[in-house]
RNA sequence: GGAGGGGUGCCGGAGUGGUUAAUCGGAGCAGACUGUAAAUCUGUCGCCCUAAGGGCUACGCAGGUUCGAAUCCUGCCCCCUCCA
């Protein structure tokens, strides 16, 4: 129960004791415990906030337990419920398939490829008769919904709740039961639907999941969820400079919070990083780069992380140019060069010509070193053209090479 | 079926005939400050043009009235709430 959060410490209690239970029965029986946790794959990356659980999956795996990574294919679909016409469900159904074969090879940078077992609720929700939804629903009174926060607030305010909202959780629980897990992980948020499952796991049968959830992760934004939407997040298949980066920038207060939830450092570490942080006797941003090595080398290697780290020192606190920048070529041979914007935005590092413009005359340009305030070609064939804080590229003469 | 409310830029949300590319907030981007932190301040924030200027396209869709419409009229589509 490392690390999990129920925000109610009776849940908490009953959860622990269940789960050493049936530990010991499935023992007793001679099998492993089943374990899942599911993820609905509205972006097609896995980013750090999916980790948390991932990571927990892992543990499991390594105890010899059986894993199994969920990918909600059709939670998906009836997920967002503001995504209503038909066109847009074709397009998203083709989406989430694409996005499902993307997850499922992401989180082998975590799961273990081999005793991992990768199934889709589509397969067995799809299947579902409206009776079979109907008896499922007739164990839920509209009441148990109400008394979560998010709809009754939605309630009293007259906001829209639709009823595919509450069928939700009833095509979760059927995971469950489909399943037959035995341990469900989960966001502290998804608490009412793992519980949910459990009461249909009893309806058919079965023993109810033992439920663990997680805290929720901070974005790099410091305020929000992490989410692909939402542009704060760290997905776990970027680049090593752009995880190591990213990681830089985030604040000091998520600092702990990341370590705890996304590495592996160990808690005795963690409490002197803490000591530390309250009495001020580290910079922060030492501690970040530790976190940022963590996690590069968690998704990649060594290697990366240091290469990583050698990166950022140069490019981004020395301000030095990287290593490798891209090209843009251009020829010199025209009576009338291309404007420094206009370069730019064919670097497509402006997602207009308008807004390149913007950023020379807002003297977000550099060329060569000096600052530049107005649009009339100031580079030469191998000038380095800087935008912003740290994306750069070269100027390359077309005709040039062959 | 009845009554009421509503569709505005990435999001929220003003605006009810010209001075509105459209108040304001958030997000984003850039600058200053820094530890590429955070917070703060400043600028910017439809598209195109070598741009203190010019052009084009925009306020659910299609028409209409008007010198002039996001704003008025007609039709259509969509959404929400309440009652049944």
């Amino acid at each position: 129960m490392n690390g999990s959060e129920f925000g109610d410490p009776q849940i908490k209690e009953m959860m622990t004791q269940e789960l050493r239970q049936r530990l010991i029965e499935a023992e007793a029986e001679g099998r492993p415990l089943r374990v899942y946790c599911g993820y609905d794959v509205t972006a097609p990356d896995i980013h750090l906030g999916h980790t948390i659980t991932m990571r927990k999956l892992r543990q499991f795996q390594e105890f010899g337990h059986e894993v199994t990574f969920l990918i909600g294919t059709f939670t998906t679909l009836i997920g967002d419920p503001s995504d209503r016409d038909e066109a847009r469900a074709e397009a998203l159904k083709e989406d989430i398939e694409r996005n499902a074969q993307t997850y499922a090879e992401q989180a082998f940078k975590i799961l273990d490829r081999e005793k991992t077992k990768v199934r889709y609720n589509y397969e067995w929700l799809s299947k579902l008769s409206f009776a079979d939804v109907i008896n499922m629903a007739s164990y839920f009174t509209v009441q148990q919904f109400l008394i979560r926060d998010r709809l009754r607030n939605r309630y009293e305010k007259n906001d829209p709740i639709w009823l595919r909202e509450l069928l939700y959780p009833l095509a979760q629980g059927y995971d469950a039961v489909s399943l037959q897990a035995d341990v469900q992980l989960g966001a502290t948020e998804q608490l009412f639907n793992l519980m949910a499952a459990r009461r249909l796991q009893e309806v058919f049968g079965q023993k109810p999941q033992i439920c663990i959830t997680f805290p929720v992760l901070v974005g790099t934004d410091g305020v929000h969820r992490m989410s692909k939407s939402r542009g704060n997040y760290i997905g776990i298949a970027e680049p090593p400079d752009e995880i190591y980066g990213k990681t830089m920038s985030i604040n000091d207060d998520l600092i702990m919070p990341y370590f705890e939830l996304v590495t592996d450092v160990q808690e005795e570490e963690l409490a002197e990083f803490r000591r530390q942080l309250e009495n001020d006797t580290v910079n922060p941003m030492v501690l970040k780069k530790r976190l940022a090595r963590e996690l590069v080398t968690q998704f990649y290697d060594e290697k990366a992380a240091t290469e990583a780290e050698e990166n950022f020192a140069r490019v981004v606190q020395k301000r030095e140019v990287p290593d490798e920048i891209p090209e843009v070529r251009t020829s010199f041979k025209a009576q009338q060069l291309p404007t420094n914007s206009a370069l730019i935005y064919q670097a497509g590092f402006a997602s207009s010509s308008s807004a390149a413009f913007r950023l020379v005359m807002q003297g977000g340009v550099t060329i060569d070193g000096k600052k530049i305030n107005d649009n009339s070609p100031a580079y030469t064939d191998g000038s380095i053209i800087k935008v912003g804080k740290r994306r750069y590229f070269r100027v390359v003469d077309a005709d040039k090479t062959s």
